[in-house]
RNA sequence: GAGCUCGUAGCUCAGUCGGUUAGAGCGCCAGGUUGUGGCCCUGGAGGCCGUGGGUUCAAUUCCCAUCGGGCUCCCCA
């Protein structure tokens, strides 16, 4: 087929018709549901400045070095927004959202962007929901944000998923196991994959993210995380053991695991799918107890999650699970001449008005075309007018689903609703 | 940034060992039913066979390039 002239870029995609309806399931859903945990909804704008995503999510990060979108107009930097924790954190901070007092629990619902080779769930604009808890440090808040990311999963019918679960300390912990780990590798420096050379003077903890083959003996016997943490450390990650345990939310401790941003500490956690081939990541999140005070704000502890909305729709296709319902409408109204259309068209309001969703032919075209279009519009009833009926004051009142119709006032048929 | 793979109608796909007017199913439009949809029958519209170049008497078919899609590595949602 011929390559229309103008089209979408690389990795964006129209949501057509069909597919929003799904969409809006799934957007009431979340709506829904994070009411029930008392989060409310945060909008922020689709573009940051620069700086706020390069501190934010760290120079180093893949994130920033190659996949952001980013523009400058005479002084100003702008960036398409990546993801929504340091957007978030940052309208917290400038609207000094800690003056409401408490925790603040959010939600947000929104197209990100990142300048990536598309493929199977993956997108350059993709769509992300997640909550953002500012202000306690508690493992309740931890394991309130995990049980409602899984709380959405187990709504639509996606159960056959594994959280995984870590604890990356906090900087002083760290620090302490990057330097156990580099020693651990440093014998084998040599062996190495490229990739995992870079990393080691850089973000070493990446290296045990590393899927190359000649990595993967020194990264199994190399030193956990776990065993380097403080007291501090240890004790929140028990307590979200604890609190998960007695939810029953079941999850599997991985040592290895480490997230693709800077900013986070402590907690850590992906949900991962089968369902999904390369990329099995669902959701993912954290805490990110230091990122408020890097952006400019009072020290506040935080923690929050973010999950792939492309993705949790490639989950149900590949289980069967249908989201949202047929396109109909309540009334469509066929008309037969130019005195009936003009009476249809100002019927139609009067339908609307009683919450009744009404259409007409736009078209002028035979009855018999109407009437198969209101069928592929999945119409429930078909009021049909012609010369006859408008003299009467009578029209056909067509149940289309039972193939029965009478004959009925205007006032009669409003009525039937 | 790298690799693999595929480009024929709106969609899914046949086909041409190089040779007159390129096909099917679905969808769309119309007729059969001059005021009744879904089922059925009949007909119609709709293709520079992704684009450019090469080889050839002749290319949608073979070769090269290019563009576009899909998948994969890295990494993430």
């Amino acid at each position: 087929m011929a390559q229309p002239k103008y089209t979408t870029h690389p990795g964006m995609v129209d949501i057509l018709p069909d597919d929003v309806r799904k969409w809006q399931y799934l957007e009431n859903l979340i709506r829904t549901e994070a009411e029930k945990f008392n989060f409310e909804e945060i909008r922020t704008p689709i573009m940051e400045q620069t700086e706020l995503i390069v501190r934010g999510l760290g120079q180093l990060t893949d994130i920033v070095s190659k996949e952001i979108f980013a523009f400058s107009r005479g002084e100003d930097n702008y960036v398409l927004r990546p993801e929504l924790t340091a957007p978030v954190v940052r309208a917290y901070v400038e609207n000094h959202l800690d003056q409401r007092g408490g925790s603040q629990k959010l939600y947000y619902i929104g197209p990100m962007f990142r300048a990536e080779r598309p493929q199977k769930g993956r997108q350059r604009q993709f769509h992300q929901f997640g909550v953002e808890v500012l202000g306690s440090s508690d493992a309740v808040a931890d394991v309130e944000v995990i049980a409602f990311m899984i709380h959405i999963y187990n709504k639509i019918g996606i159960n056959n998923t594994t959280l995984k679960l870590n604890s990356i300390g906090d900087p002083e912990s760290r620090e302490k196991y990057k330097e156990a780990l580099k020693a651990h590798l440093k014998p084998n420096y040599e062996k190495l994959s490229e990739i995992s050379k870079k990393r080691y003077e850089k973000n070493p903890l990446r290296i045990l993210d590393s899927k190359e083959e000649e990595d993967k003996p020194f990264i199994e016997n190399a030193p956990v995380i776990t065993d380097y943490l403080n007291e501090e450390s240890i004790k929140h990650y028990s307590k979200v053991k604890e609190y998960l345990t007695d939810l029953e939310i079941p999850f599997e401790e991985d040592p290895y695991l480490v997230r693709g941003m800077d900013y986070y500490t402590q907690t850590a956690f992906e949900l991962i799918s089968p369902d999904l081939g390369a990329q099995d990541a669902l959701a993912g999140g954290g805490r990110y107890d230091l990122l408020v005070q890097e952006i400019g704000g009072q020290p506040t502890p935080a923690v929050g999650f973010a999950a792939g909305m492309e993705r949790l729709f490639i989950a149900c296709e590949e289980l069967g699970i249908q989201l949202g319902s047929e396109k109909v409408v309540d009334v469509y109204i066929v008309t037969l001449g130019d005195a009936a259309r003009k009476w249809g068209l100002s019927q139609l309001p009067k339908l609307r008005e009683k919450g009744v969703s009404a259409t007409m032919d736009y078209m002028g075209r035979s009855m018999k075309a109407q009437m198969k279009d209101a069928n592929r519009e999945n119409a429930h009833y078909a009021i049909i007018v012609g010369e006859n009926e408008l003299t009467e004051g009578k029209f056909t009142f067509r149940n289309m689903k039972e193939s029965e119709e009478s004959s009925l006032s205007f006032e009669e048929i409003l009525e039937k609703f």
